[in-house]
DNA sequence: CCTGTCTCCTACCGTTCGGTAGGTTCATGC
DNA sequence: GCATGAACCTACCGAACGGTAGGAGACAGG
């Protein structure tokens, strides 16, 4: 049998599969045996190109933090108005979501997984923290400038709002139902925006 | 060696082991070996008592779920006025998180993991559903007399509130910094309510 | 033509898995 | 005292696990 690839597609076809079996079944309940199967690779394959099960797991989990978190900056970044900036999250990570469902859900369940079921090697939290960082740090600065109620803590309103998102994300894993568009994504931001802006009126 | 139990008390022990291991391997990187030893108990044993793990799994998941929604129905029907509604299922909760931590863990565990990763035959999502339904009942009625804001969805409304909750109980999981008391609670709801309440100033 | 390196293979390692066969001990009913 | 059934044991099963030893085929430089 020819040698298939010179460039990366073997690693390829071993993430792939990969991806496909630790989202369906987790990281503990996946075996190395049928992921070498549904990458038509044999198992020391695997092992020349990834250290072990857990390092390939770590590839995959890390890419989708990584691809979250340049996302968020990347939404921020994008306009100066605050709540154009919150939809733009919003909508981003929709958009990402639709378009990488299984990284996604291995993404979300490793942060909220038992400590032991996932390896104990892999430095989630921290890319986890970085993530609502990002959420956190906007949210201080539209507090600081006046665009927030400061009735709240920076952190209650990151809090609000990571957390109806964050709902939406993991309710359309297992129930498959709502639309993750933009005019949803909208009125997300409306329903925390309504109480977390600051009223000019009174007080 | 005597009989320990005429009663139910290995049962139990097997229970509380279990509960231990899945809280803090998930269920498939737990054995049932390391179950019986923490038990203090031969394998058959176990097998004795549930018909397999799988079983045993859901006995515990299936509690904690119902546990849950009984404290949701419990705060829902304890006063006649909403907000004192939404502070009471909050505070509720955040009491039984604090004193049941690892049911917790499991019951939230199951219901973001992996499809595969949890025993096929557990009918969680159901009980899911019921425990939101409590939620969006709720707001339903409190949307139909007036006490929120009708431009929103009783749905969207839902999530908003459910959201913001559970994203504090599960940072609670991997970060237990937080405080989960009835001030926070209040908190939660004011800036749930802040821009859910239907304003009688405007509109 | 030889040698090394990269890529990938078959075959196998020891361990652990969930689960069971079959037997023993105790409390009770008769 | 003796059968019965609940409560539990030791010892073991086949299968699957993560991972590896050792080699084969292709291509490169010398």
């Amino acid at each position: 049998m020819p040698r298939l690839s010179p460039n990366g597609e073997t690693r390829q076809e071993i993430l792939r599969a990969a991806l496909k079996r630790f989202a369906h079944s987790g990281y503990a309940a996946t075996s190395v045996q049928h992921i070498v199967e549904d990458a038509r690779v044999s198992k020391p394959t695997l092992y020349y190109y990834f250290p072990d099960k857990a390092g390939l797991f770590q590839a995959l989990v890390s890419e989708a933090h990584d691809e979250r978190y340049r996302l968020m900056r990347e939404a921020v970044d994008s306009t100066e108005d605050f709540r154009a900036q919150l939809v733009a999250i919003v909508s981003a990570l929709f958009r990402y979501f639709l378009k990488n469902r299984e990284l996604m859900r291995i993404s979300l369940a490793t942060a909220f997984a038992a400590p032991g079921e996932v390896p104990s090697g892999l430095r989630y939290l921290d890319k986890c923290e970085r993530n609502f960082e990002v959420i956190h740090g906007l949210m201080k600065r539209a507090r600081a400038a006046g665009h927030l109620d400061r009735r709240f803590e920076s952190r209650e309103l990151a809090f609000g709002f990571y957390g109806q998102m964050n709902l939406y994300l993991m309710a359309h894993l297992t129930m498959p139902g709502g639309r993750l568009n933009r005019p949803t994504a909208e009125r997300i931001v409306n329903l925390f925006l309504s109480g977390a802006a600051a009223k000019d009126r009174k007080a």
